[in-house]
Order: structure tokens, then sequence, then C-alpha cells
DNA sequence: TTCAAAAATGATACTTTGTATCAATTGGAG
DNA sequence: CTCCAATTGATACAAAGTATCATTTTTGAA
């Protein structure tokens, strides 16, 4: 939160009523939310569409929140796992039942991704890995349909 | 192309003259595409705007197109880089400047994923990587500008 | 072949997601 | 405190995608 308030303010950015808002309501949610569920979440505090696309668009940029991308298109954020210019390396694995997302926090990838450069010619800036799958909470309720009772 | 049909006619789906002149556009296609920028070369053969949509949705679950998924948003498809069926598994190297998408042949992540799930807790299903870079072409191309002439 | 049923289509209207405009407001440097 | 650029909210708009429905096509059986 403070991190979030000083990377705006480092980058030019005032500190708003609607963004102080903002802020506080991502720091409260773990999960990933819609521009709409926000929007109707905190338009009762006065606070505009436009200025929730606005906001969500600087801290996507700030990499304050990054997109959660999903095989059915990618309208949901949530806010970032590292802190801000953590180098665009995001690592998730994604409970497809209940939408539950677990940061991975050492990076599965740290020999093979230069490997990867070098045999494809890039030069890699950053990468991208979701992993999906049921967490097991979901397994269990799942399982308990049969099993149990 | 075949598979593709198959694909369709295995899941009940019709080989109409629309979706096969969008599976030709996708044989032919390497790069993403947009909804729109099929739309507009295929209206020009009668294809209506919800037909295309339609199709891409229908294609999606079918596994004969990804999303192409970046930081702007998703509103990219590409034909899928494995055959049918292959897992919802999908690793690849994609260039920032040029929007060229190699595929990983070889997938990074063969002992660490199940090494993830274990101490996750997760059932994985599968698996979602992208690396972000900007290939060898466009990086001699940004160099030129300094350098050349 | 022909034919009928089911599936698919195209047109249209609509919803959702996001952007541009602009007058009114506000944060914060001095 | 004051002022000015940055920001805001309202509104209108654009883009991405879905629902509806009468019409057309595909396909499989007669």
């Amino acid at each position: 939160m403070e991190e979030w308030i000083n990377q705006l303010q480092r980058n030019g950015y005032k500190l708003t009523r609607p963004r102080r808002l903002l802020l506080e309501y991502l720091e409260s949610m773990e999960r990933p939310f819609t521009a709409d569920e926000l929007y109707h979440e905190l338009s009762r505090s006065g606070i505009g569409r436009a200025t929730v696309f606005r906001a969500l668009k600087l801290f996507l940029e700030l990499d304050i929140l990054v997109r959660v991308h999903l095989e059915e298109g990618c309208q949901h954020y949530q806010a970032s796992p590292g802190f801000p210019g953590d180098d665009h390396h995001h690592d998730r694995i994604i409970c497809r039942s209940c939408g539950d997302i677990q940061l991975l926090d050492q990076c599965p990838m740290r020999d093979d991704v230069s490997t990867i450069a070098h045999r494809s010619g890039y030069r890699l800036q950053g990468h991208h890995l979701d992993l999906y799958g049921i967490c097991s909470r979901c397994d269990q309720k799942t399982h308990g349909l049969d099993a149990e009772e």
C-alpha cells in the first residue's frame, strides 16, 4: 500500500481520493476482480466509471495490477504479486474451479529461460507462466459429492 | 486442416461454408489476428459478424484456436500450436515488437511442474507459458537505426 | 435423389468493456 | 493560501462479443 502510493508519486501522479479508495480496495481483495465489480463497489463512494478504467490502466502500467489471463478472456485484474518494477515476471497457479490464485515464490524457469533465449535468438524481457488445475480444497469438495453422505 | 475438420465433425458440428472459409484463413495465417480482422477479411465472402464470433468461440473450445495473451489484453487469436486435445498446454515465445510467435517444441517445464503441483496441493491440468522479448530480426532493425547509414 | 429435421447462418439489436471529450474540481508545490 | 496542472465525473462513443429469430444449409435416411 505504502509501496503503491510511492510508486504513484515517484512517477509524478497525484494521490487523489478515488485513487486512494481504489488502492484500499485492491489491498483488501485477494481474488481477481473485474472492472465492473470494482466500479459497482466504489460507485457508492461517488467514483465514476471512467475514473475506474483510467486507474486500472494506470495501475497496470505502474505494475500495481496485473491482468489474470483465462482461456475465456482477460477481463480480470488482480493486485500485482511482486513489488513494482518486478521485471514483468508473473508465475502463478490458478484454480479453474474457485479462481484461487497462488503465487509461485520460486520461479521454476530459472535456468531454462536463458537456454531458450539463446536457441531462439530472442532477447528475452520477461515471461508469464500460468499453471492451471484444481486446488486441494475444491478437489475434496468434488470428491465429496461422490463419496460422502 | 484435415485434422481440424475431423475435430469439428467428431464433436457433432457441421462443416459449413463459413466454417470452411474460416479454417482456410486460419491455415494461411501464421500471425495472431483479431476478430475484426477476420471479419473484414471474410465479410467479402458474405460471412456475417455473428458467425465469425460464434466460430471463434467454437474453435477455442475445440482447441483449434488459442488466445494470444498480451499485457494490453487478449483480443488476438491464433491457430492452435498443437493438435487438438493437446492437454491445454501452450508454450510460446512472443516478440513484443513485431508480434512474431515461435512455438517451443520442447516444454521447459517437464520436471518442475510435478514438483510444484505437489508442493501447492494442486491437481494440475495444464499450463500456459509465454516468454516475451524481441526477436533477432527486430533487434537488428532497432540497432540499425543507430549504427547503420 | 429427394426431403425433412436439426444445425447453422446473417441481420439486427443489445450488452459489456473500454476510450475520448470537456467543463468543473482538487492536490500539492510554492 | 493561492494557483495551475492534473484529475475527475458525466456523457457520448467505439470495440468486442452475445442473444434473438426468421431464413438457409447440411446431412443422413428413405
